[in-house]
DNA sequence: CTGGGGACGGGGCCC
DNA sequence: CGGGCCCCGTCCCCA
């Protein structure tokens, strides 16, 4: 039977962001049941990416778009002679259900060679079109958006990573738990067989976590890592540190 | 209240 | 580009 950890019930004290906005500070997934999910056939092939198509007009060499020809459609085919830069542009069309779809149908030829993605002038000269580009504000990175929460990435393997949370495709076959990633599953299994091979040099203590083993780590440090700021003591765990100010020695006022 | 262990989540990096 | 791994962290439980 799984444990109860999880559900989340702090969020509160949330880690620091990275590189999300964090607009959507919180994910709800308690109402998510994991194998549920999995029963129920939400597997990859049904797990939609939500794209911002808004970021696409920039996306000019965008060849195999998950939606082509939604915007300005010579902006986004550019003369086959035309050695435009592609360098701001992310060119990954693994989207899966449109492979194949490289050859634009929609892509009449512009009267010049270079055309600009955002008004769709064209210029003779690729100088021309870069000294007009200029006039444009500059192109916002893309951003990809997962279809079941409001969480935004920049690249579609990331992504991809965070859909294998909701997804959950690695099945534990003891217990039928499901985790993200097989590591994970890894790690889960050694609950079941009770395998240690992480062992701490000072003790003869051994954990199947190399966090576990980190944390364990700390016990044997002289100094502890995490220091309280509103009184002398330090904490080997940033965890203990919280309880530590929830339990009324709080930072500062 | 504190200290520590157990189990797990998720982003980033490397191959 | 994808998988494996690392690191940091969270949450819970118990002594």
């Amino acid at each position: 039977m799984p444990r109860s950890f999880l559900v989340k019930k702090y969020f509160r004290s949330k880690k620091p962001n990275y590189s999300e906005p964090e607009s959507q500070s919180d994910l709800v997934l308690s109402e998510r049941s994991p194998l549920a999910e999995l029963q129920t056939g939400a597997n990859s092939a049904s797990i939609g990416l939500v794209w911002n198509l808004n970021l696409l007009p920039d996306l000019f060499a965008w060849a195999s778009s998950p939606s082509p020809c939604t915007s300005p459609c010579p902006s986004l085919c550019p003369s086959p002679s035309g050695p435009l830069d592609l360098s701001p542009i992310s060119r990954s069309g693994s989207g899966g259900e449109d492979e194949g779809r490289t050859s634009d149908p929609c892509s009449p030829e512009p009267t010049g060679h270079y055309c600009c993605p955002h008004c769709n002038r064209s210029y003779s000269a690729p100088a021309a079109l870069s000294r007009h580009r200029l006039s444009h504000p500059p192109i916002p990175r893309p951003t990809f958006c997962c279809k079941h929460c409001p969480k935004q990435y920049g690249s579609l393997g990331a992504l991809k990573m965070h859909i294998r949370s909701h997804t959950l495709p690695c099945v534990c076959p003891t217990c039928g738990k499901a985790f993200s990633r097989p590591w994970l599953l890894r790690g889960h299994m050694r609950t079941h067989t009770g395998e240690r091979p992480f062992s701490c040099p000072h003790c003869e203590r051994a954990f199947a976590d190399r966090s576990n083993l980190r944390a364990h780590l700390q016990t044997h440090a002289q100094v502890k890592r995490y220091h309280c700021s509103a009184c002398p003591r330090s904490f080997g765990r940033m965890s203990l540190l919280h309880k530590h100010s929830l339990a009324g020695c709080g930072p500062g006022p």
